[in-house]
DNA sequence: TGTACATCAGTGAACGCGCGTTCACTGATGTAC
DNA sequence: TGTACATCAGTGAACGCGCGTTCACTGATGTAC
């Protein structure tokens, strides 16, 4: 059974083997493959010799690294919501209104739109992998609406926000910023609409006391 | 090719003959079918021969109702959509306040979930082609966000509702529905919690003035 | 440094399998008289 | 009503195909001396 976490033969620092420096190459070749043969017809009909047609690699090599399309789409899942949940906290440490906790994260899920549109292109096809993976709680993707929850109670805390059910405001927002990554993907021209409601219409849900 | 719409050999309101009234029955147990392989496993995963082996069928009588899986997948969102849909204006006809608008639509949802157990866990397990349906705007599924909208803007111009970019907001209603659906069906106990939870939420948002 | 052997990932043909779909045949149902 | 023929849906074996996975073989890389 081969390691489907990240190879570490790098051994302490020092530069890689050629063997090792192919090894590494080979997995970052089928990653990549998987990468784009999910985006374009998704993880379900998708078949591990797709992947493989598209890495180039032979057919046997792919078991050398991976068990299965499922072990490579993990790998892939990670990657793409790393960077996103990373974007996400920072946007949210930063933010000293309300506005700019809500416009924070939705700017960030439409940046990623625009700057990766191979990864928001896998979101699109594989929604339902990547709204499970957001919402279980356990893994790394769990962890963005793990934290969305603590950093709404953190600014109900500090008076940003009125108290309110921060579990599933979570969930909502969270939903709203898959269904915007989606939404941008297919009508770009329609951004600064979509961002312009959602800031309003959490930002009346979430400080009501202070709208007119 | 076979007519994928409703069988009209029941030569205006006589009763069915024998032969047609078998091919109804026929077609009813490959779409009574589909709707247990589609549960299970999901449109992508199911295979025509699935569909065939639950309805207890020969192999080739598929092939005298359908031309593939997803015509009979189409069928089925429709028969699901319908009652929804119908449900849905029902309550929005009958509401004379933000309240009862809101609650209603989503008391819908629950009422299906709680009734129909078999339709929501389709749509759980097809999220995305439920989604896609309910949001494309040409057919049958897709008039349940039109009507929304419709709904939403009819609300607006009695004052129920304050202005607000209706479609934007009913798409977010709409899917804020699925989630719901999907949600009570993994967890019931907190029905009620989510609920309130949408209730006062789209209530705060659409009638910010009336908020303390 | 050079040589000889050990290691290990790459290769692609081959396996068995379940798939979608077809089609000649059957037999029940419908029709004409 | 009864009989003879026509119609048409049901049947399941059979087809070719692409799939996941394996494995004996190769040859490049690494190691020992």
């Amino acid at each position: 059974m081969p390691d489907d976490a990240a190879p570490e033969d790098e051994r302490d620092g020092a530069t890689l083997s050629l063997r090792a420096a192919r090894k590494a190459e080979n997995r970052r070749l089928i990653v990549a493959a998987g990468r784009a043969v999910f985006a374009e017809i998704g993880l379900d009909a998708a078949t591990v010799r797709d992947i493989v047609r598209a890495s180039g690699l032979a057919q046997g090599s792919f078991y050398n690294y991976f068990d299965s399309k499922e072990a490579v789409f993990s790998v892939i899942v990670d990657e793409v919501v790393t960077p996103i949940r990373a974007r996400l906290k920072e946007a949210r440490a930063a933010a000293t209104t309300a506005d700019a906790f809500i416009g924070g994260c939705y700017r960030a899920c439409v940046a990623l739109t625009a700057q990766d549109y191979a990864a928001a292109a896998l979101i699109r096809r594989n929604q339902a992998a990547f709204r499970a993976a957001f919402y279980q709680g356990d893994d790394l993707a769990g962890a963005v609406l793990r934290e969305l929850v603590e950093d709404l109670e953190a600014a109900v805390a500090r008076g940003l926000f009125a108290p309110h059910d921060a579990p599933l405001m979570a969930e909502m927002m969270l939903s709203a910023g898959v269904d915007l990554i989606i939404a941008c993907l297919n009508a770009p021209e329609q951004t600064e609409r979509r961002l312009a409601f959602l800031q309003t219409t959490f930002e009346t849900a979430l400080t009501p006391s202070r709208q007119a």
